[in-house]
DNA sequence: CTGACGATCCGCT
DNA sequence: GCGGATCGTCAGG
């Protein structure tokens, strides 16, 4: 990948090997801060993670796997950590990094970003003028970079769809996840993760 | 084949 | 805060 027209990204810090091997919950509490980066065609756009949530697998009434539910649109998160997890919710395209070992099929829910690289073209994909609506969601993040169902499955360690070194969060808060009413008590785990007071978190909670 | 169901977004109140 | 849009996936007949 060419880092010419890149200034917030050159040179790129990759990430450790062992990065994605950690716990599922503590990979999206450091997983905040990294940069997400997509090139495509149209070009390259990238974003620091500024918000997570966690889906741990069997036990977890509001996973995807949920009593090892296995399907072709699940399969992929019960292969190794550190592939794309995408998959469609309405209209939009949500993507996932898969966690745990293997045949454990745990993800984390990339829920939001702050934009760097590629600014005019998120502005472009979205068809909106205001930086602040670009990627504050997990459906506006995807189609501000270009994600689509074509990433399934997708190494996060090669291009064109990778996480590197970003920055490191002065503060991080947790709580409860977002949209999962319909989920019993999985409802109430404080399972996502966001940056403290980032502008580019999806949404807050009244109570967390 | 059919219908039910969302890990959402957007516009409007 | 609320409701409609809108469509791929999955399970059941």
């Amino acid at each position: 990948m060419s880092n010419k027209h890149l200034k917030n990204t050159n040179p790129y810090n990759p990430l450790p090997e062992d990065f994605f091997q950690q716990p599922t919950l503590k990979l999206a509490e450091a997983l905040l801060g990294c940069l997400l980066i997509n090139e495509t065609e149209e070009g390259i756009a990238s974003g620091y993670i500024v918000e997570t949530e966690a889906y741990m697998g069997p036990e977890d009434r509001a996973a995807h796997s949920f009593g090892n539910r296995r399907t072709k649109r699940t399969e992929i998160m019960f292969s190794e950590a550190g592939v794309a997890y995408t998959y469609v919710m309405h209209t939009h395209c949500l993507v996932n990094v898969v966690s745990g070992p293997t045949d454990k099929p745990e993800a984390i829910l990339i829920r939001a970003v702050e934009p760097v690289d590629g600014i005019e073209l998120m502005k472009k994909r979205r068809n909106i003028e205001i930086p602040k609506n670009l990627t504050n969601g997990p459906g506006k993040l995807t189609k501000a970079l270009g994600i689509t169902m074509g990433d399934y499955g997708r190494h996060f360690t090669e291009p064109p769809l990778l996480l590197v070194k970003g920055i490191t969060p002065q503060e991080i808060s947790r709580g409860k996840r977002i949209g999962i009413d319909n989920s019993g008590e999985a409802k109430d785990y404080p399972w996502r993760f966001w940056i403290t007071d980032n502008p580019f978190v999806s949404r807050h909670r009244k109570k967390d």
